[in-house]
DNA sequence: AAAGAAATTGTTATTCAATGTCAATAAGCC
DNA sequence: GGCTTATTGACATTGAATAACAATTTCTTT
C-alpha cells in the first residue's frame, strides 16, 4: 500500500507543508512535540505536554513548545479550548470533528458534544453582521451527577 | 416614589445584601469599583477599570480590584467573557439579558447577540449527560466587513 | 558532498497578570 | 465610643508566557 493512497495526510505531513510554505524548517524537536500532541485525544496545556515528552525519555525545552503552539494553531492543527487556572488549554482538531465542551465546575471533568444548530447560528450571524465566520467556541459549565451527589451529602 | 417600589434593586443593593450574607463589609473602595463597572456597558479588564477610576479622580489599589472580582462573580453581577492578550476580560450581567459574543479577529470589535436555541441545547445537554447546567459561553470569531475590505486591498 | 545563509534551539533573563503577606486602617456590632 | 475583625494599600512573590542571544542545525546552492 503506497502512502499516496491514504485519504488523509498525516498531521506531520500537513505541518511539513505548512512550514515549507512559510519558509520555515522541520526539526526533530517540532516532530517530538507534534507526535506527543497527537498521541492522545486529551486536552493539554504546555506543562502536561512537557511532562509527557520527558516521560517518554525525550527532551525538548518549554520554550520550543511555547514557540510551536502558535504555528500549530495557524496551521489549523490545534486550537485553544479554555483558559483555566492561569494556563491556556488546547486540543488537536485535525482529524476530529469539531466539538464543544461541557465542563463540570467541581471536578473539572469534560464531556464533548457537537450540535448542528451551532453551524446554523454561525451562518445566520455571518449574514446578519456581515462577518466572515471563522470558528466558534461553546463552553457549557455545570455540575456532573457525581458532584451533585457529593454536594447533597455535605 | 418610594425606593421600595422599584422593581429591580440596584447592583449596589444586591451586592450589599450579598456581602451581609457572607459577613463581609461594604467599603467605599468596593463602591467605587462597582460604580465604575456599571457606569458603562463596555467589556472591561482590570487595567481599563483601574484607569477609568483614576481618570475620575478617584483612587483604589489594583489589589482591591483583583480581590473584588471573584466576589462580584459569586454574586452573579459580572462574568468572565474571554481571555485575550494575557488578561481576562469581564462584563457585568446584572440587568442585562445574557448574550454571546461575535468578535472580529482583526480589529477586536465585539458584537453581541443572543439566541434561544442555546438554551434548548443546554437543556438537552443537561438531560443527556445528567448535569446541572449553570451557564454557557459562546464565542464566535470572524472577520468584520471593514476588515475584510482592508484585507482585500492589501 | 561541502559550504554558507538563515532559522531554530536551549539557556537565561525578563515581563506582567495575578496572588500572597502584613501592618495600618476602618466597618459594623455592641 | 470602643472593640473585633475584615479590608486596604504597599510591597513582595509566583508563575505563565515572551524576549535575547550565542551555539547549533536545517536546507539551499553550488
Amino acid at each position: 500500500m503506497d502512502s499516496k493512497d491514504q485519504k488523509r495526510p498525516s498531521e506531520l505531513q500537513i505541518f511539513r507543508d505548512f512550514l515549507r510554505r512559510q519558509g520555515m524548517r522541520y526539526t526533530p524537536e517540532r516532530e517530538t512535540i507534534i507526535k506527543e500532541i497527537f498521541s492522545t485525544h486529551e486536552h493539554f496545556d504546555v506543562d502536561s505536554l512537557y511532562i509527557g515528552i520527558r516521560q517518554k525519555g525525550l527532551r525538548v525545552s518549554k520554550a520550543s513548545i511555547y514557540r510551536l503552539i502558535p504555528l500549530l494553531i495557524k496551521a489549523n492543527l490545534i486550537e485553544e479550548v479554555f483558559f483555566e487556572n492561569g494556563q491556556m488549554h488546547y486540543e488537536h482538531i485535525y482529524g476530529h470533528e469539531h466539538h464543544c465542551h461541557l465542563r463540570c465546575q467541581e471536578c473539572r471533568k469534560i464531556e464533548e458534544f457537537s450540535d448542528e444548530r451551532i453551524a446554523q447560528i454561525e451562518k445566520e450571524l455571518g449574514e446578519r453582521f456581515n462577518y466572515k465566520i471563522l470558528r466558534h467556541r461553546l463552553e457549557v459549565i455545570g455540575i456532573c451527577s457525581e458532584c451533585q451527589k457529593k454536594m447533597k451529602s455535605a
